[in-house]
RNA sequence: GUGAGCGUAGCUCAGCUGGUGGUAGCACCGGGUUGUGGCCUCGGAGGUCGUGGGUUCAAGUCCCAUCGCUCACCCCA
């Protein structure tokens, strides 16, 4: 029996990982000239920390999570948890008033896979800790959307608030008393809906729930007074920095701790999933985690969905690898020759190959070819007597002598030079 | 957890109502080009048809089971 890797956990070959390391090189860049600052934190957490601070009752929590049940120890399940227990247990706020935070790297959760979901999935999550002013919200998503941009991806933002503790369970009752005059009406899942989470009914994509939640009562205009007011300064300030964005009343949350703005980046070219992108204020969190009282806001991206919708959109035929130099070599003489030169070469910063099978120039000026390679150097045992290379400009055809009289190390010096130009 | 679809070469796939596994495409190796890649051309290598049972003179094809994968629901990045 052939050992495979398992169900959902997948490996990231060759070309594929070109896009992952574009994403992340320029995810990086793009954070950091937004002041964020990287923090890596480990893999297994102890599970209180995911279940007080995702929600008991979340899907995640009640089904998702890969436990070591004996240990009570949790492989994460997302980011914003881990972050948050480390800037708590450092101290971080007292570096800073406020702390702009990013990381990358693996989540875990226990689904059933398909088309952009993965059981390891690979998330860059980033958090501002600290800070209330809704100008913060907006600008965390037009980072998102520089983000975007950068990568040549098409996605829309859309926008919501969820209110706070003072106006959220007043829409709530409202939300429900409506819904349950039309029971009947609803799909079974939002039935159960009904009890559990009845926000995620605004989100349902049954036809006819979609139709019934239109007429029903908008968390917007249910917006205490604080929380309209912020939310409209998020809204001022997107437009002021040029950053285009809906308002989506019907956007809702899995994690129970958001607060106020929530925003997802979307497309609609992943099949079934619409978020390459999603996050939110979780303004009680920090302190419902034994940490100080402080507002957050934060959003994570799905690399995985990020590099399907790169592919997608045909925006990596730049990334490809390639060869600065190849080094043919024929007889032994000259491989023993050119192992060297490879070698020397290497230490003078040149991406450089050869083959050391014995074959055929034809098939090693294939396999050049096959590297992308810019410059083929052929050494053969007559050139080598002769003291004078060949060297071929694979792109031009061109071909000039290369003279070998001078020690492999000066020669070494010299072919970047010629390349380089 | 639920539903549907699919497992044939390294990859993408033909293979009809059962009758000897494809000169298929891509990739790989070699020749044509006596020492020069991409294009062309000729040849070569590569397979327990996912696995196990059953029906049959005969199963890649039909039936059952099992494993795997994919997509969708749920949920989510």
């Amino acid at each position: 029996m052939k050992i495979k890797a398992i169900n959902g956990f997948k490996d990231i070959l060759l070309d594929t990982v070109l896009r992952w390391q574009h994403i992340e090189q320029t995810a990086r860049d793009i954070f950091e000239r937004f002041g964020m600052r990287e923090i890596r934190t480990p893999i297994l957490e102890k599970t209180e920390l995911f279940s007080r601070s995702i929600g008991e009752a979340t899907d995640i929590v009640e089904k998702e999570m890969y436990t070591f049940t004996d240990k009570g120890i949790t492989m994460r399940p997302e980011a914003t948890a881990s972050l948050l227990r480390a800037f708590i247990e450092h101290g971080l706020h007292v570096l800073q008033p406020v702390q702009r935070l990013y990381t990358i790297g693996p989540m875990f959760r226990h689904e059933r896979p398909q088309k952009g979901r993965l059981r390891q999935f690979h998330q860059m999550d980033v958090e501002i800790i600290g800070a209330h002013e809704p100008q913060v919200d907006a600008e965390l998503m037009a980072m998102g959307q520089m983000l975007m941009d950068a990568l040549g991806l098409s996605v829309s933002l859309e926008i919501n608030s969820l209110g706070c503790p003072d106006c959220r369970p007043g829409f709530r009752a409202h939300l429900i008393k409506y819904l349950e005059e039309r029971k009947e009406d609803l799909c079974p899942d939002c039935r159960r809906r009904l009890t559990i989470n009845p926000l995620r009914t605004l989100d349902c994509k049954n036809r006819g729930c979609k139709a019934l939640v239109q007429d029903a009562p908008s968390i917007l205009d249910a917006l205490c007074n604080n929380c309209s007011e912020h939310f409209a300064a998020v809204e001022q300030t997107l437009n002021l920095l040029g950053v285009s964005y809906k308002k989506n009343r019907f956007m809702v949350r899995g994690l129970d701790y958001y607060t106020r703005t929530t925003f997802e980046f979307i497309t609609d070219e992943l099949g079934a999933q619409a978020a390459v992108g999603a996050g939110g204020r979780y303004d009680g969190l920090i302190r419902q985690l034994g940490g100080p009282d402080l507002p957050g806001i934060g959003f994570a991206l799905g690399i995985e969905r990020l590099v399907l919708l790169m592919t997608q959109q045909d925006n990596c035929k730049a990334l490809k690898p390639s060869t600065d130099l190849f080094i043919a070599a024929l007889g032994k003489e000259a491989a023993e020759y050119a192992a060297v030169l490879v070698h020397k070469c290497r230490e003078h910063n040149l991406k450089t190959a050869m083959d050391y099978s014995g074959r055929s120039l034809k098939a090693q000026m294939k396999q050049a070819a096959r590297t992308d390679s810019r410059y083929t150097l052929i050494i053969g045992d007559r050139e080598l007597s002769e003291k004078k290379a060949i060297l071929r400009n694979m792109q031009t055809q061109e071909q000039v002598t290369f003279p070998l009289g001078e020690s492999i190390e000066k020669q070494a010096k010299k072919l970047p030079i010629i390349i380089q130009s």
